[in-house]
DNA sequence: CCGAATCCTACATGATACTG
DNA sequence: CAGTATCATGTAGGATTCGG
């Protein structure tokens, strides 16, 4: 199993630089914000939530909507998603199989935030 | 080289991407808060603007406030932290040379936005 | 004091093929 | 349809050393 998109829990603003926890795909970070961006710096997760924006999706009409993506990549990014309970799936059990992805609560607030740094993108930095 | 450049159309209103333009990211990417949070993303660019939004800093306090930095990586985030135009760099002439970098405004605007989701990652997602 | 120049490794991403 | 399993590769990030 490929998992460099573990998940772990980080001490806030300059906390013990504890071991224990399992380590992430980079690096030990203190930073709530620091680790976040990381994540969401990843290649089509912020986009993927962007696209759930608008309602479900089944994995196909992802794969469709993010030309380039390859399936492994896309399973890695939405279990990335998933386990930071930004998203949920769910599988229909007739045949053939039909997974949905959606934002969770959480992962809706987090659009919003997206937002804000796009707006300010294209204020401040639209050209760089 | 890298030729297997997949060509994208997703059209989320992007910014028009000059070609010229160093690209930190790994990808090209066709929304500017995608590109942003990439570059955000990277090791220690928030954490370094972070330290600076409390007033201009000399090379080896960034040096000292970033424990595990190598040069090298400080003197690449730094140089691209200026190419974004978020940081000013000031050399005085004396010696031994003393740099100083700041916040640019656009630099300091981005500050809050971050602190979002700092404050969204503390409610919505402690603990993941 | 402030970096630049090398070298190196792990990881992020992708291509391709195959399966329940 | 919705994914895994392999394999390949560029690059980000770091260690170390040297220079102005």
């Amino acid at each position: 199993m490929n998992d460099h998109e573990t998940q772990r829990i980080v001490t806030i603003q300059m906390g013990s630089q504890a071991n224990d926890t399992p380590r992430t795909a980079r690096h030990p970070t203190e930073c709530l914000a620091e680790d976040w961006l990381a994540f969401l710096g990843h290649r089509w997760n912020a986009l993927i939530l962007w696209h759930l924006a608008n309602g479900p999706m089944r994995y196909g009409e992802l794969r469709d909507a993010l030309p380039g993506i390859t399936p492994k990549v896309l399973s890695e990014r939405l279990a990335g998603l998933t386990g930071r309970l930004l998203i949920l799936r769910t599988v229909s059990n007739g045949f053939p199989r039909e997974t949905s992805y959606q934002l969770t609560p959480q992962g809706s607030t987090l659009g919003p935030i997206v937002l804000r740094l796009y707006d300010w993108a294209e204020e401040n930095a639209a050209r760089i």
